[in-house]
DNA sequence: TCTATGTATCGATGGATGTCAATATGATCA
DNA sequence: TGATCATATTGACATCCATCGATACATAGA
């Protein structure tokens, strides 16, 4: 299976995340590319990080963590554990304000995603 | 938590997949909602689906499933897996030809996946 | 009907993942 | 510095999932 340099990733957002791939109908994904974007699928595809980022979109100033774990019906530990997935991914980026963490969505690494699925 | 009536689960496929929901930006998800597209996500969250869902999109006309077997380095049982999981989805529709059975990608079912990640 | 071939299903297995209790880390304030 | 509160990490556990070998089912042709 050869695996050819690939031009495509750039990394958007320097945090280690990386905007892959053209395009579904445009070319034919590798394996590299595959599982560049199913990683990132996988940071979405969980219902509680789905609510996270429904959350976060709604608010343009963050969400504190703090309100995760009394919407969510979820442990402290466990939310935590959500929102390192999503930082992990590149999809969600951490702030923080005293005491408290808040959290900001990173709307353009979503909409790589989109692309991805879109028709050209 | 209370879990709402909710009127925008359409099924436009009648397979069973159901369309759901207002994008990102516009409503948040309850627990439900956040089911019914973590799902769905989760489908697509694969690297060999991936590469399955990228090969149909190129090709109008389907692909016979024993291609998948060749190009994807899995064997037969794991490919009529991935199928089965895409299909239950309702991403990707089957078609028997004689002896060979041919796979065809639901692209209205991906784009209301992309129009979910989409800011509106 | 028998055989060959393509696909689906079953069962088993190793690895990934969501969850929480316990604990550690970090920040604020007295 | 010590207490308190918010968050992160660790460890354990149960469940889910990708994978494949074996086998069943289905279709076509002899």
């Amino acid at each position: 299976m050869a695996v050819t340099t690939d031009t495509s990733l750039v990394d958007t957002t320097g945090n280690g995340a990386e905007a892959c791939c053209s395009p579904l109908t445009v070319d034919i994904l590798d394996a590299h590319d595959a599982g560049q974007l199913a990683a990132r699928f996988k940071a979405i595809a969980d219902p509680v990080r789905l609510q996270i980022l429904s959350r976060l979109a709604a608010a343009p100033n963050g969400v504190c963590v703090c309100d995760f774990v009394d919407d969510l019906d979820r442990s402290q530990p466990t939310i935590s554990h959500h929102l390192k997935v999503l930082g992990d991914a590149g999809l969600v980026t951490r702030e923080q304000r005293g005491k408290w963490a808040w959290s900001h969505i990173e709307s353009a690494e979503l909409e790589t995603l989109a692309d991805f699925l879109t028709p050209r």
